[in-house]
DNA sequence: TGTACATCAGTGAACGCGCGTTCACTGATGTAC
DNA sequence: TGTACATCAGTGAACGCGCGTTCACTGATGTAC
């Protein structure tokens, strides 16, 4: 049956929800279509209204999830703790996109890998305005070092069968970041 | 038909093998046991002689790889060199298998975590050796700093298709390890 | 404002393909004598 | 050392299942009058 427009416009959304979710907990090859329409409270059927196909949607809820994870006006440090909290480890459905699905979007279709670009990009970016450094140079660069730092050590934290061994990638790695930011303030280049 | 004894041993090291750089290059699930088998040059038919299964194949081999590929005496900044180069971003099917397989080996058995975490558990020590740091604790942190921030940085250098930002994330993450090893050896607790 | 009908989002059965896995068979190996 | 035969690693056809995708159909929506 047809259905308004302002539930056409409301599926689609929880169908990007729902595979936002579930890429995330599960990856995206181990999700199938009919899984992301059933947690969206549809049929399989109606997807090919939506999607042109599987690799259209995973483009799609990239780009959705991406734009809509970084909060605009973020400063490193809180951040990184919060990121390197054991809340957001065990997190994985609600969590960092990246930290998620970076492994995996290598591999995917080049619409993929761009939008999970342009948000590396603007993280990076948005980063470099509250790093520490005495010039501009040296505050990107601490952006991304701490960026690559903390979404290394949440991969690995997950990856971890070790209870202790992951708590301690968290905290050593949330240490390590600001000890390192200390000696970007106090080198004048 | 049978084969001797080096011959079952030489094909059963064929197959890991060729699992290792096909599972890299492809991830786990696109890659298909009869894949496995051909590159091997086997039939598929022969797989069940020697793994109980897929996931049995797949754990075998992360064992098989991790053990293999970490150098005994590693010296971290220049490992860090080596592992933040073009070339080991570019080489995905006989680079780190951390890298390439970490954020899909959250999903697999417990077998297959075992085996990653113990190789990353020796990463971590053998990194402490050679840390920058005053105590053995500052150590172990700039090796658990620093190994989160390579496998962070090659992960999303590979993801980004944009050439100039996946350079820049190589080296702008390698100069921040260097500076962040200059303050671990300057402070004394 | 009310009615008649064309539109089209969603349904659910069906399709074809490729995957992991099984199995009867083959023939070289390696052991018993 | 040579021969006879039991063993068993590898072959390739076959199986069943689940996946992405298609499509004829349904019935509420929204437009034309």
């Amino acid at each position: 049956m047809k259905v308004s427009r302002e539930q056409v416009a409301e599926n689609r959304r929880r169908v990007l929800d729902a595979a936002g979710r579930l890429f995330r907990a599960k990856g995206f090859e181990a999700v199938t279509v009919a899984d992301v329409m059933k947690a969206a409270s549809l049929t399989h059927g109606a997807f090919y209204g939506h999607f042109s196909s599987k690799d259209d949607l995973i483009a799609q809820t990239l780009a959705h999830i991406v734009s809509a994870g970084i909060p605009e006006n973020l400063e490193l440090t809180r951040y990184a703790t919060s990121y390197l909290s054991e809340s957001h480890r065990d997190d994985i459905a609600g969590g960092c996109p990246t930290a998620g699905l970076a492994g995996e979007t290598i591999r995917q279709s080049p619409d993929a890998r761009a939008a999970m670009t342009a948000g590396l990009r603007r993280q990076i970016e948005l980063f470099s305005r509250s790093a520490p450094g005495a010039t501009a140079a040296k505050k990107r660069q601490a952006a991304i070092g701490s960026w690559a730092a903390m979404v290394g050590a949440v991969i690995l934290a997950r990856m971890s069968d070790d209870p202790h061994l992951s708590d301690e990638l968290l905290t050593q790695t949330r240490e390590w970041i600001g000890t390192a930011s200390m000696q970007n303030l106090d080198i004048t280049p």
